[in-house]
DNA sequence: GAAATTAATGAAATCCTTTTCATTTCAAAC
DNA sequence: GTTTGAAATGAAAAGGATTTCATTAATTTC
């Protein structure tokens, strides 16, 4: 039923071997014989058999992208931004939701081997120890998207998540902030979350304020968690005077409950996220937050894993993309700066 | 290298024949001949060479998707539930972004097809009709997921756009709102936005309102559209008592726009969206919109799809999903109501 | 217990490419 | 006009599964 290459074959008057060269532009096939095959081709709209390809060759060109929680929109954009550079450098996509379990992630490393992806994108962040130790053992290519790896032989992209939090927690003392609170990340969240937290204790350290893990409330970086937290804070916290929460929608969750109650952002309370959604522009008030780019995340993911897998050599495996503290609307200032020490922003 | 069934033959002492049945829970062999069979592909974790499989059965187990602008919340919620019930339905997913762009639809298209898809779900509207015309033309399973084909052959899921637009404009009328101006959606989008529209001058022509195709403002289902959008309208009308926006985006960004030029909203300015996403329940004032579920559409979309690829019979495959009218803070009423008639809801 | 069924297994063909190796064609060189 | 070397082509094997058809083993039936 399908046109194969033999009926190109045939028709063009030349051999399997000959129309195979020719697809794949070997050098060794005459102009003219070239052209006699491209037109049967065309003639036919003769369409490769992948997996009779694949099957061959031991290369599918393709790639596979196992993520949780893809629908906030960093990370739609990540994928986004891994789609499009896919596209750019000739694959196609194979995506797989794991929800955060462990189970669905192995099930997709299964079938996606199955299908000899050439490489593979982890956006998952729960349980990325076991899964690790799948991906070694089978060999294939591998980067990790969502936070940083410590194990020297698996290359990460991330942004600098110590760094990022300590800069707007480190703000947020600048500007006078002594009663902070915030909304972390869920425990299970083993990379973003930890190391986000990690940043923020540096940066109370460096600002003498003492670590108080009662004004920790975890989240699950939905705006339902990010509202409900806050309120947990204004109950158990009432002199609070910001927030910090791990993601923009918790931050924005936050803020719709504060409003409610009849508390003013950033007045009474100031309020920072952490992503720069796009969203955060347009809420009132605008969200002061670090920004960082999904979608260039999501580009420099592939670009990293295309190198390895075309065995490039890859001069460092850990990479971080830019972020930037972006003051808006939601905080306030509670003693006044110097112009020049006012806006804190970094990029590594 | 790899291990295949030749293997697991040898160490289980049988043929290629048995174990290929057994991998497949043929009937026809002995329990404890299987046993054996199981015993050795445990044994060597022996996974099967998919390409291998496709390339004799023809069928891949894997779906299509081809969207564009899946960033946006609602449409990130759609890939959500694709990707779920396709994963309960034993299909892998094969994404594709088409930036709204032929070229790369087709692309795709062809991509998919030298991979043997079993199915498409296709989310993209500006082309649909070039796009069909292919489809049809390679015989694959198709359904359409973002807007009503009227093509009886094309099944597609959606929400009921012209009763849902309908619904909404009719409550602003019947709230006493005269002055409505629209942000409408891309004019290249022939799907979505054109319901939309037909929705809205119905309900005008209901409500005695006479249609002004100046008071449509063109926008592209961004926030920023939205904000710039609802700055012209203000410029050219600014009597406009009430702002529908194609989509909750859009309605966000106008709402923005409206606040920061201290025009209140709803007291002096009502805004409508259309779509739900989560978000419009936390920004102030929550937005008042046609509640539709993106996870709910996608789930129904490879519903359909599974039905017509295992080659059940369908009783209709042109399937609307519900929606719901939910008036929040950024309406006001102009005439008071008597309570029963107060908020329209309509699901089909 | 022999014949007739039925169940279980195996051998070999098939799916469609790529690629190695052998062969033919062509052009250059003497 | 041979010979030689390079360039162009073709035949056939290989890749790893499924499936048809033939064969053997196990039951049933009388």
């Amino acid at each position: 039923m399908d046109v194969t290459m033999k009926d190109v074959a045939k028709l063009a008057g030349v051999s399997l071997s000959t129309v195979s060269r020719v697809l794949n532009d070997s050098s060794l096939v005459r102009e003219e014989t070239a052209l006699k095959v491209k037109k049967a081709v065309e003639k036919l709209d003769y369409q490769i058999n992948d997996s009779a390809r694949i099957l061959r060759t031991n290369t599918s060109n393709l790639i596979g992208v196992i993520g949780a929680g893809m629908e906030h929109p960093f990370l739609a954009n990540l994928l986004k931004g891994i789609e499009a550079e896919a596209r750019e450098k000739g694959f196609a996509l194979i995506y797989g939701d794991s929800d955060g379990e462990f189970e669905k992630e192995q099930n997709y490393l299964n079938i996606m081997k199955q299908k000899k992806i050439d490489g593979i994108i982890l956006i998952t962040t729960n349980y990325y120890n076991d899964l690790l130790n799948i991906v070694k053992n089978y060999q294939i290519p591998v980067v990790f998207a969502s936070g940083y790896i410590s194990d020297p032989e698996i290359p990460c992209v991330t942004v600098d998540n110590v760094a990022a939090a300590y800069d707007i927690v480190e703000y947020l003392c600048r500007v006078g902030h002594k009663e902070i609170a915030f909304i972390k990340g869920p425990d299970l969240d083993l990379l973003a979350s930890q190391e986000r937290l990690r940043g923020v204790k540096l940066a109370l350290r460096m600002s003498d304020i003492k670590y108080d893990s009662q004004k920790f409330i975890e989240g699950d970086f939905t705006f339902e968690s990010g509202y409900s937290a806050a309120e947990k804070i204004m109950d158990r916290f009432p002199n609070t005077s910001a927030i910090f929460a791990f993601n923009d929608e918790m931050a924005i969750g936050a803020i719709r409950y504060l409003l409610e109650q009849g508390i003013k952002v950033p007045e009474e309370i100031s309020i920072v996220g952490f992503d720069g959604i796009e969203l955060g522009k347009y809420v009132k008030p605008a969200l002061t937050t670090i920004e960082q780019s999904g979608y260039e995340l999501g580009l420099k993911s592939i670009e990293l894993l295309n190198q390895i897998i075309e065995g490039q050599e890859v001069e460092d495996n850990k990479v971080f993309i830019p972020h930037k503290l972006v003051v808006r609307e939601s905080t306030n200032k509670l003693k006044n700066l110097t112009e020049e020490m006012e806006v804190g922003s970094k990029s590594s």
